[in-house]
DNA sequence: CTCCTTGACAAACGTTTGTTTAATTTTTAT
DNA sequence: ATAAAAATTAAACAAACGTTTGTCAAGGAG
């Protein structure tokens, strides 16, 4: 149908899923659909990927894997943690945007409980908060409380993707231009709401230390 | 196979799509396995939702109609708009815990773009948006302002949300009991981390129109 | 040349999909 | 009591599902 730009036709199996199952979902999309978009004959999906669940299997190892970079050296020590966030946030917001469909698949098909991944996926997230853990202290707050890392973090993941999550709908809602200035102003905004916000519960921890002392 | 409370089939079969849908997705489930649930013939879901995604339909039209009952009456003008954003907050977490099923489906389908349900939801969520309006405006941000509405409110509402979707892979991650003294301590700091964000958002308006004065 | 692996294909596999049909029971109204 | 309406059933429908089969062409190694 489409004949995605490589000649590989395992890349162009996986560019097509990602797209189809961005739009669809993973199970409402059929193998013969990924295939013809794809150019490609339908037994060769189980012949590169060993059968459907193994493209989201690849589809989610590939996510991770570019989305760790994001925080690679994200808490540099010669910036103020204010800035490290606000670097974050940006850093996240251009992934999505440079990402999008890779993501939304990997986000959406998160809560599905396949137990071919369901190991992978708390894996990941587990070692993800390890890498802010040390941010998350220069902010004010103790990275042994997971309670609140449980409550920020997932709390400023979910707001970026979702932005991205719910466009189809947001546009019939909002008249907004998606361009370059519309997400700079959007991390700038957001990483505004979550330091205001971090620093409110920093004081509220502190001040229940003290009186309890 | 459940045989689900009521003696009403119709009922029944909507218990059962709830919980299904809410468990696999849609997509994912198949009518067969919702009859079956549902202690019904298969024949009967088409009898009393003209097809399965008649029960999609009815499932979020019975959504928002709870979903808006927690805005009404919200914006008490004789509280400060800090305790009604509090209180908001804690009827929001409530909500969801007590109909999360129900709105874990709703939420989940939401970008899914089924032609029958695009133009509900779209509406229903402007309709929304106008509802807290009026609170917007008394915590120091301007309602006429879309993009800040756009940002704030689908933050708000994603981080509790998501708080549900990705208990399945947080309780892999997080081990926290899920009580009465869990969802109080959970309301209680997101209403800190979001008062704390749009006063600071508030404040960094009041400094640009000052400036370009 | 022969041998063997790899890549790609059309075709068919047996299941399962959502929906419909026609017959039958149950309920309601006259 | 009888007729009409509503509720429920088993069975069948074509279509789509994910996977596998057997075959054939191409290419490198010995």
């Amino acid at each position: 149908m489409k004949e995605r730009g490589s000649s590989d036709p395992k890349k162009r199996i996986l560019a097509a899923a990602i797209s189809l199952f961005a739009q669809k979902g993973f199970a409402a999309v059929g193998v013969r659909e990924i295939a013809a978009e794809a150019g490609v004959n339908i037994a060769m999906i189980s012949y590169y990927f060993e059968g459907k669940v193994g493209i989201l299997k690849e589809i989610m190892e590939e996510f991770f894997r570019r989305y760790f970079l994001v925080f690679e050296g994200v808490d540099d020590e010669s910036k103020t943690p204010e800035a490290c966030v606000r670097g974050l946030i940006h850093n996240i917001v251009n992934f999505v945007r440079e990402n999008t469909e890779l993501t939304m698949v990997s986000y959406n098909e998160l809560p599905l409980d396949l137990p071919e991944i369901a190991e992978l996926k708390a894996e990941k997230i587990a070692d993800m908060i390890q890498r802010i853990s040390g941010l998350v202290l220069r902010m004010g707050l103790d990275p042994k409380d997971a309670f609140l890392i449980a409550v920020v973090g997932p709390s400023l993941i979910s707001t970026i993707f979702t932005n991205f999550r719910l466009r189809p709908v947001m546009k019939h809602v909002f008249p907004f231009k998606f361009d370059d200035a519309y997400y700079e102003r959007y991390a700038e905004t957001i990483a505004t709401l979550f330091l205001h916000g971090i620093k409110g519960l920093a004081e509220e921890r502190k001040g229940k230390k003290r009186s309890t002392k």
